[in-house]
DNA sequence: TTATTATTTCGATAATTCTAGAAATATAGT
DNA sequence: ACTATATTTCTAGAATTATCGAAATAATAA
């Protein structure tokens, strides 16, 4: 994973209201959840919801299915797999420090 | 963690140049790197780069010691290393969605 | 105590992000 | 066609963050 992919979904995972939001749809699992119950849940008005959903959807972290009237939000598991594997490879990353990799 | 610290720590290591100061101290290991090292390597001027490690420090992810003339810069490896669990926790959390949890 | 290197603080501007009301669009039922 | 529900788009103001030059401070050496 690069490194501006990285930033740029840890920058969108670091919105309190989007963390929020993706603890849902981790715990909603692969049936995910609808916008209006994530709503519900949050109690913020709809187009704040819907502009938090939208920087998700551009960082790849959630994806929208519609069923009938209503939009369903599921997590890209993989993704934030991904997310964790980079920090934990950052995190874990030999000792020997390497010169270069800026 | 808390939710909040959690996005927090996510926020500030979200921003590309903070994640790349983030890298460089992961692999200087316990050693650290002076700031002026730092900034050698990623070009910056001091003011903006100050800046950053500003954030990086009220954030926990970082320490500063003193030694001598120079500024040591030191990565926090247990509060990166909590990041990812709360990361992994959230992740890997059960799918039997509870109802609860925002 | 003057000079030098290392780093921060100050201050100002630009850029981005957040919030939310009002209007628009989408889907489906009557 | 009309209504209701679900969600988004538009828009704009508020808040936060990023950038960086200039001046200030810290530590040390000459």
């Amino acid at each position: 994973m690069k490194l501006d992919t990285a930033a740029n979904i840890l920058a969108k995972i670091g919105n309190p209201t989007r963390l929020r939001i993706v603890r849902l749809l981790v715990r909603a699992g692969d049936e995910g959840l609808p916008v209006g119950m994530i709503q519900k849940k949050l109690k913020i008005p709809g187009s704040t919801l819907t502009h938090h959903i939208t920087h998700l959807k551009s960082a790849g972290v959630i994806r929208q299915e519609r069923q009938q009237a209503t939009l369903i939000c599921k997590m890209e598991f993989e993704v934030l797999r991904n997310l964790v594997d980079y920090l934990t490879e950052e995190c874990c990353a030999d000792v020997d420090a390497r010169e270069d990799a800026a």
